[in-house]
RNA sequence: UCCUCAGUAGCUCAACGGUGGAGCACUCGGCUGUUAACCGAGGGGUUGCUGGUUCGAAACCAGCCUGGCGAGCCA
């Protein structure tokens, strides 16, 4: 008999009323009495567990009622249904193997555990309900993006992982070298020598795949890259992680306009798709991880994203009498504070806040016309935070050329991306979506460590 | 890096400066339809580490370690 997996019986249970099942999966719990008993099997295809009924006619009765939580099994029965049960359908067990056993010290229990410490056991944790439900939805929400740009003729672009630029100086950076640091030979200025080093440079693990995505702009139009991201900051916060996802498109021939209706468009067919296909999951996370989600998210994928200026947002904060921990005013960068008051009492829903000042901006913001302003933009969602930041890309190559002197940047190290603008430039943007902190937004979960598999964040880099 | 809270059984947590407990889990037994099954019994601890105060410290003090919340940095 082929195997038939549990997320094919919920979803097309007619097909194996009264049919003989041949099933695979883990032990969530087993309820036994005397003579029969119950088992949770859930079998990693779906959210939801299956339940197995077993009786003393199997010659393996005993020794089934003992099985430990967490043991994998093999299951053959026929499936019929329960309508007046909590559960739709059971299995009535003709067979029931162990194919690998578990012990009584199985770390998991049948109780809600803290997530902290089932970061503890990260190995483990993906078999617990939240887990399975969260890294389900992470798989689907990178489909979705991938299914999304495809069908908008985005090529999906590789930019490296190693990369010599330091680029825009956007965080701190791991070094990656084969020199032995327990023997580093200096230089007479007594630096480390790097022209021994693998690649003859110095080299980091990238921070941001922009400004190679931006050359693939300039070839295929509109690229977009999907890929790990490293940050070496000394960050302690639970929306920050040392390695995590990134999403960059970058569009030629766009503004900043196209730019916010293509992330508006790009968020709300995530949060359909995995609203659509992962409906257990959803309901899971509005039952017992934020009361409301379905309803906060039903009401981003129906209305419009708020738009603001950074100066217009200056002078509501500055005009809404609130006392805030950091004073506002024109040039300063916006606080956690200010940000979350914009997105969480002044629109209630995702807000883009665009054109900011040059000065807290990236060298390759392009200048507005006022000459102070670039044209920038950050989208702040309610409850997390800052999940995009984009902008369009100065084109100029004068006027990028000035900026980057301005900020005392070496520009020999950018001479291909400063080439970008001298051979068929073209107006173009793109934005960064942190993915951890979208799956955040998108299941209410509140901390990246517990959407990210095994995270790594400083200090912490088990399993 | 700063602020703040916490660290006691496998887990979640109690315990006035005076003999360290409970629920769940685990082990054994019972139970003919369970749903985090239920009922009964049992085992389980160098109270994060080091030092100090005290007749006496899980508790008070100092330092360190670990984890959480918040801030900065950012996505």
């Amino acid at each position: 008999m082929s195997m038939t997996l549990v997320k094919e019986i919920y979803r097309d249970t007619e097909k194996f009323k009264d049919k003989m099942v041949s099933l695979a999966g883990w032990v969530r719990t087993v309820r036994a009495s005397k003579r029969f008993g119950f088992i949770e099997l859930n079998d990693g295809s779906f959210f939801k567990n299956i339940q197995i009924v077993y009786e003393d006619n199997l010659d393996n009765f005993k020794e089934v009622s003992k099985f430990n939580v967490g043991s994998a099994i093999r299951v053959e029965g026929k499936l019929v249904l329960t309508p007046e049960a909590k559960q739709p359908f059971e299995v009535k067990a003709t067979k029931i193997v162990l194919e690998g056993s578990s012990t009584p010290d199985y770390p998991l229990q049948k109780k809600r555990h803290s997530f902290e410490f089932l970061r503890e056991i990260a190995h483990l944790r993906a078999r617990s309900n939240t887990f399975s439900a969260v890294f389900r939805i992470r798989s689907l929400a990178a489909y979705a993006i991938h299914k999304f740009f495809n069908e908008r003729n985005f090529v999906y672009v590789h930019t490296p992982i190693i990369t010599g630029s330091d680029a825009e100086g956007a965080g701190e950076m791991f070094r990656v070298t084969t020199l032995d640091l327990n023997n580093l030979v200096l230089d007479e200025s007594g630096k480390v020598d790097h022209s021994h080093d693998f690649f003859g440079k110095e080299v980091n693990l990238t921070v941001s795949g922009q400004l190679e995505g931006e050359a693939f702009a300039h070839a295929f139009r509109k690229i977009y890259t999907f890929g790990p991201t490293f940050r070496a900051e000394n960050s302690h916060t639970a929306r920050h992680a040392a390695e995590f996802w990134m999403l960059e498109p970058e569009m030629a021939f766009a503004d900043l306009e196209d730019n916010m209706v293509l992330a508006e468009e790009m968020l709300k067919y995530i949060i359909s798709y995995v609203l659509e296909n992962a409906p257990e999951e959803m309901e899971f996370f509005n039952n017992f991880i934020e009361k409301g989600l379905l309803d906060r998210l039903n009401l981003i994928v129906n209305s419009e994203f708020g738009r603001i200026t950074y100066t217009d947002a200056i002078d509501i904060l500055q005009k809404s009498g609130h006392e805030f921990e950091y004073p506002v005013e024109w040039g300063c960068d916006l606080q956690t504070e200010h940000e979350r008051y914009l997105s969480e009492k002044v629109f209630k829903k995702p807000v883009f806040v665009t054109d900011y000042p040059k000065d807290i901006k990236a060298f390759y913001m392009r200048l507005n016309d006022d000459g102070k302003t670039v044209a920038a933009m950050d989208l702040l969602v309610p409850g997390v935070g800052e999940i995009i930041g984009g902008s369009q890309r100065e084109e100029r190559l004068d006027i990028l050329e000035k900026r980057m002197d301005e900020m005392g940047m070496a520009k020999e190290d950018y001479w291909w991306y400063l080439e970008l603008r001298k051979y068929g430039g073209t107006k173009h943007a793109g934005y960064g979506l942190g993915f951890e902190r979208a799956i955040m937004y998108m299941t209410g979960m509140s901390n990246i460590r517990d959407v990210i598999p095994f995270p790594r964040t400083v200090g912490s880099a088990e399993f």
